[in-house]
DNA sequence: TGATAAGCGAGACGGTACGTCCGGTCTTGAG
DNA sequence: CTCAAGACCGGACGTACCGTCTCGCTTATCA
């Protein structure tokens, strides 16, 4: 079960980069919906057709331009679940403000209904990443509560913050978010 | 404090009913992104100048279509704290499964970036029926809790849980929910 | 057989002679297909219902801004036949080089179709001035030619010279032109 | 001295006839200053892009519709000179009486100080079927007559009658208007 | 002299057409 | 057999302008 022999002209990989490169580039100047594949074309260097042989939509290149194939953990483990809950707060407060992040993940969203590859994509990129470890992290520690609903609360009242309420996220902010949970948590 | 003094002709108001009907409608059809004014204004019977002498843009036209001002609240306020965070909770989710709702948030969300008017005037829409009320029922019950941090977690889980996992939201996961964030409230 | 007995508030004569210059200086400036009704109540200081008020049509007004009704005669007559039809022929072209008259001429040519009431109007506009004095003119000379003949002759060859060849007309094209008109009217 | 060697997806040869038969069309139904790129391009059946991807301006269009390049003189030369002068007078006239010519021509005219390719494009268009065979038919014939001069002799004779004058142009007309040239034009 | 009625300047309206950008596809020639 | 590149077709954009409508004010005639 391998990858086709490689027949006829190979892809030229340079020509990757330079095509999410310019992607992220131009999604932190003039954001999502402004974000055109002409201009990505144009700043790579290379045509539209050369995208839309790598990605079938914009959608698609966006989210291989901001989402890329697991590197590492987007936030470490903590050494007991209140550092690993407020790890993962902070993290995902982190995530969400990164400009290009901000940028991007509306737009994905909005396009759930008409790609819906796009959106099991978007969920299996987090699945081990997020709730696969929070699940074990719970199990481990013999917590009675569900993975997806505290999942749900720490990294929506993550992206309520920053990317709805477009607030400072500060620590107070974070100390009674996580305050809260935990002893939510507690048996 | 009167409002201007009707100078010129006066706008034809069963337009602006007949534009926002078809947004509405072409919105639960085609979704945000493929939602065009041209289409809009071919729906509604008139023409784009009539759209864009109303709304400086497709966002500002969306929002007001799905989410016009203020008729009565979200969802109602219940008789304890406990049930109120519960209907809060369950109107939050009720709102987001809309599907008009599920097509236009995360494509206003995307466009705040270009149109920070729009982003203040969401805020707005809700600022009395959602923060200020749950603000004061927190003060009422004499509950130490910010009303930011509880009201970031119960709309950030819908919004997740809805929008995101598009997991069907069933009365096990509102039970859970509810469970953690009234233990985390208690004093 | 009076005009109506000015019923109301009398129109306001400087705005006509401030539209009908306003009309006469864009056509200088942008030519005749670029002019706007929009631009000339702009630049006259006033609003196209006033134009509009005024005359029916943007070529009705260019015709009475480059045709104003009769003031003098467009060329004097000369002495005798041959310097009757040489001073026609030079106040055909000069008539025709001016620039407003270069600007507005075939625009108004173009809209005879839409507007025959135009066409009847720029007609009797020159109906006097033109045809009946070279009328008259051959008859006093017991010239057996036809005035019509003539004067398509004549204004047509300036034409040509002027608005199509857009050639420099010169002594010499008006010397030969002459000579050989003159020679074919000759008995 | 060959035609670029074809890149890219070569264009669609029958939208530019449909294009070229809906401009025809239109010009006959109403009129050159009523034509709108708009409707030529649903009456051809595709978009406006299409059209200014071979035009540049309406003005263009309407120059290849109603003037294509060279097929056949527009009228056949005389046994003598005298039949080659009627010929081109009856043949002027007949020119300028055809519906599309007469809608299209005057509106021409008044777009060469817009766009003076145009005016090149239309002189070049008839250089050698009307200047050129006139000027050696004058040479043939040992007339000492400038070429340019009797070309717009009659030409604008015909051009006056016909689209100035409107006149019915009968044979009387015409046989004066000959008997006056041949008589200039003797020795 | 005061009421009536029409024309006025002003400004915004509903709608047509504009000229352009872009999405997505097709064709050619190179590798 | 696939690639890169360029031009194509057509959908949609956001705007300028057209011709009209509504308003409040001004002006002249008539009661």
């Amino acid at each position: 079960m391998s990858t086709a022999p490689a027949l006829g002209r190979p892809r030229d990989t340079s020509l990757d980069a330079a095509i999410l490169r310019a992607t992220v580039d131009l999604l932190g100047e003039v954001g999502y919906a402004e974000l055109t594949m002409t201009a990505v074309a144009a700043r790579a260097g290379t045509t539209k057709p050369a995208l839309y042989r790598r990605w079938p939509s914009k959608a698609h290149l966006v989210h291989e331009a901001v989402f890329p194939p697991q590197e590492q953990p987007l936030w470490p483990d903590g050494a007991d679940l209140a550092a690993s809950v407020r790890l993962m707060l902070t993290g995902a407060v982190a995530l969400f403000s990164e400009p290009t992040v901000r940028a991007a993940l509306p737009g994905l969203l909005s396009e759930f209904a008409t790609h819906p590859s796009l959106h099991s994509a978007l969920l299996e990129r987090f699945q081990s990443d997020v709730w696969d470890r929070m699940r074990s992290r719970l199990a481990e520690e013999g917590v009675g509560v569900d993975a997806d609903v505290l999942v749900d609360l720490v990294a929506g009242a993550a992206f309520m913050a920053v990317t709805l309420r477009s607030a400072p996220v500060d620590d107070t902010w974070v100390d009674r978010t996580v305050d809260l949970l935990l002893k939510g948590i507690q048996p």
